[in-house]
DNA sequence: CGTTGAACCTGTTTGC
DNA sequence: TGCAAACAGGTTCAAC
């Protein structure tokens, strides 16, 4: 579900609401998808969170000890990052605590407003982990450029000797962070290129088009709030409304909107592809 | 390097 | 109607 306009937009709510407040308590549900539960337990509560940020598919919340520094010599305050990886079905949002709690739900943290900042997870392929801030860079910096925030140099730069299919690169988070099935699939229709095309084949005026491409589609997506398939729902409760743009994700056998064949749906990278067969030409040699 | 398939887990949709 | 298979926005790991 979530890609990088759902984490963006999921971010931009929980920005309006959790930064100042203070993390009271917490309970935990079922914790297969945290690196370490206790840890979770042992140092959450007391922790203010100062802010809220996005990287990759990754949504971080910047913590801090709301304690007064009780003579903790400076240079051993490292801050803690509470790094949520939402997986296929993660869902974070803050509720009034009075609020019967959706199932599924696994993480409570009582806040100091009278909410309660809650992880809901039915399928539980999202991760969950309290990082001080010194780990952080070993978590993330395994991650690639940012799609919005590099340059075309530095995503020409990361596709040339790839002999990679173009589909298998953009999913790749090492080589661009953010980009999950939707957004690839609805990338390479506006660019018309063949998912399985090989990157390091890709011509520099179709390498142009494709960053264009990305570049466009996620930040229409993110102005539109994500795209809701079937349960995807910001921090507030409401969907969004970029699945109403998609061109190819979910449209098999639907016309092609450039030229009306019908859109198709084959197995790239193990993933599904969706693609129009005539606008989005294969590859010469097939695999 | 790159590809493939399986695994992780639950819910929903599709097909016979 | 009913039940089984297929499929789902993601990541990781083993095996080739």
């Amino acid at each position: 579900m979530p890609e990088l306009p759902e984490v963006e937009t999921v971010v931009r709510g929980l920005r309006s609401i959790l930064p100042g407040r203070r993390i009271v308590s917490i309970r935990l549900g079922k914790t297969d998808f945290m690196d370490d539960p206790a840890i979770l337990e042992r140092n959450l509560p007391g922790q203010r969170i100062e802010g809220v940020e996005r990287y990759g598919k990754f949504v971080l919340l910047r913590l801090a000890s709301a304690r007064k520094a009780d003579g903790v010599p400076p240079g051993a305050d490292q801050r803690y990052s509470l790094l949520v990886h939402l997986g296929m079905t993660g869902h974070l949002s803050p509720r009034p605590i009075a609020e019967p709690p959706r199932p599924h739900t696994h993480a409570f943290f009582t806040l100091d407003d009278g909410r309660e900042l809650r992880y809901t997870d039915p399928r539980r392929f999202g991760r969950m982990a309290l990082l001080r801030d010194d780990a952080l860079g070993g978590v993330l910096g395994k991650l690639g450029l940012d799609p919005l925030e590099a340059s075309l140099n530095d995503f020409r730069h990361c596709l040339t000797g790839r002999r990679a299919k173009i589909k298998a690169l953009l999913l790749n988070q090492g080589v661009l962070r953010g980009l999950g099935n939707i957004y690839a699939d609805e990338s390479l229709w506006r660019a018309s290129i063949h998912p399985a095309r090989q990157a390091a084949a890709l011509a520099p005026r179709q390498v142009a088009l494709l960053f264009r491409s990305i570049r466009r589609v996620l930040s229409e997506a993110i102005r539109l709030g994500g795209s809701s398939i079937s349960d995807f729902l910001d921090a507030g409760g409401l969907p969004g409304e970029f699945q109403l743009r998609h061109r190819a994700y979910g449209r098999e056998g639907k016309p092609c909107f450039r030229c009306g064949a019908k859109i198709r749906r084959i197995l790239v990278a193990g993933r599904s592809s969706h693609f129009c067969p005539r606008c989005q030409r294969a590859p010469r040699r097939k695999r």
